[in-house]
DNA sequence: ACCTGAACACCGTTCAAGT
DNA sequence: ACCTGAACACCGTTCAAGT
């Protein structure tokens, strides 16, 4: 609910056919350069391979965050929808914590040093992506608080704690480039941390 | 031993006298640049403020990171002191690795944005720094291997693992500006996931 | 209302010319 | 052997001129 409300604060005011056209094609052709050369990619060359003037770019990107935004429209929902499958799946905690962490890793490398820039928009009201990140940090809090409600969680467990660590990792293992199994492996230390000892709740 | 012998493979041959008063001048502004910029700063300021020609400090320097790594000359030597240090203390396994933890983060981000760049010169043997990133990895080894022996930690708890997490809550840490105390918090999940339950070894 | 593209400041990198 | 600084290619950003 929520979440789709955020999706829907996008582009309000229908466009000009020729400015909808420039903003698409943007759009698009910043989807292919962040996928070739990562978050900092060329903003220059986007709008070059794009067609248009670079002050076109600036116009309806006014940071290269607002860029980054315009590529994650669906995202958020995508979010949402993979914890509700994780906690609908009713798998025992760590399944469930293994799966959703993965998700949260993948979600969050979207593109080469994304990780940094959307856990640094987390914690930044100002940042014009805060939004979708706010989305996935309670998507987050949702996984987590499912889980302690059984119990399954160590008490001081923070949501926000949690998702900076998974942050960690995945700014960590797309810098370095680190193999999925290990990633796993890092996922699994964090799991260990924060899941109830089977003794005392 | 071996870290001292690492440290000593830097500046071997002896230089002319106004090629060695640039070389000084050169690391000693850089790093005032970095501490003001982060490890992103521009290199051309740095030349303009040390008062030389661009090519002089490309001459020194051919990369951004054999400049880095010119001004961490004692930085491994410190990292390997802190662990002895802390492995002398003679603490529970919990203090030691909070202390370790935290002086781990400390070295990491030596600068802004040195702790991604760090991280993956770890894993990377064509990098400048990658030496200097072994003597941390090794020091890290060092306590943990510590640990094991008291039996204090989980079975399978990899050395490279415990060092990628921590490089992990540094990233974060010092990109989304994380307070001291939280820091504290996110490292101590880390110990929950790798120290033994009380009950089994 | 929107686009273009020239213009500016900045940066990394190279290299011929100097001493 | 070392330094200088011009030169090149690239980038982000702005803005006057156009339609």
């Amino acid at each position: 609910m929520t979440a789709a409300a955020s999706e829907l604060t996008e582009p309000v005011k229908p466009l000009r056919a020729d400015a909808q056209r420039n903003y698409d094609k943007l759009v698009e052709t910043a989807r292919e350069v962040f996928a070739e050369r990562g978050t900092e990619g060329s903003l220059d060359q986007i709008a070059k391979r794009a067609g248009v003037g670079p002050g076109t770019l600036y116009r309806h990107f006014p940071t290269r965050e607002d860029l980054i935004g315009a590529l994650m429209r669906d995202w958020s929902a995508r979010v949402v929808a993979d914890s509700e499958a994780v906690i609908g799946a009713g798998l025992p905690a760590r399944e469930t914590l293994q799966r959703w962490f993965l998700a949260l890793v993948e979600h969050l490398t979207l593109h080469r040093g994304a990780a940094v820039t959307l856990t640094a928009a987390m914690d930044d009201p100002g940042s014009p992506i805060h939004g979708k990140c706010q989305a996935l940090a309670a998507a987050n809090r949702h996984v987590l608080d499912h889980l302690a409600e059984d119990g399954a969680l160590r008490k001081g467990v923070e949501a926000r704690q949690v998702m900076r660590l998974v942050s960690g990792v995945a700014t960590i293992a797309d810098a370095a480039g680190i193999p999925p199994d290990e990633v796993e492996s890092l996922l699994g230390i964090v799991i260990d941390g924060i899941v109830a000892d089977p003794a005392g709740g």
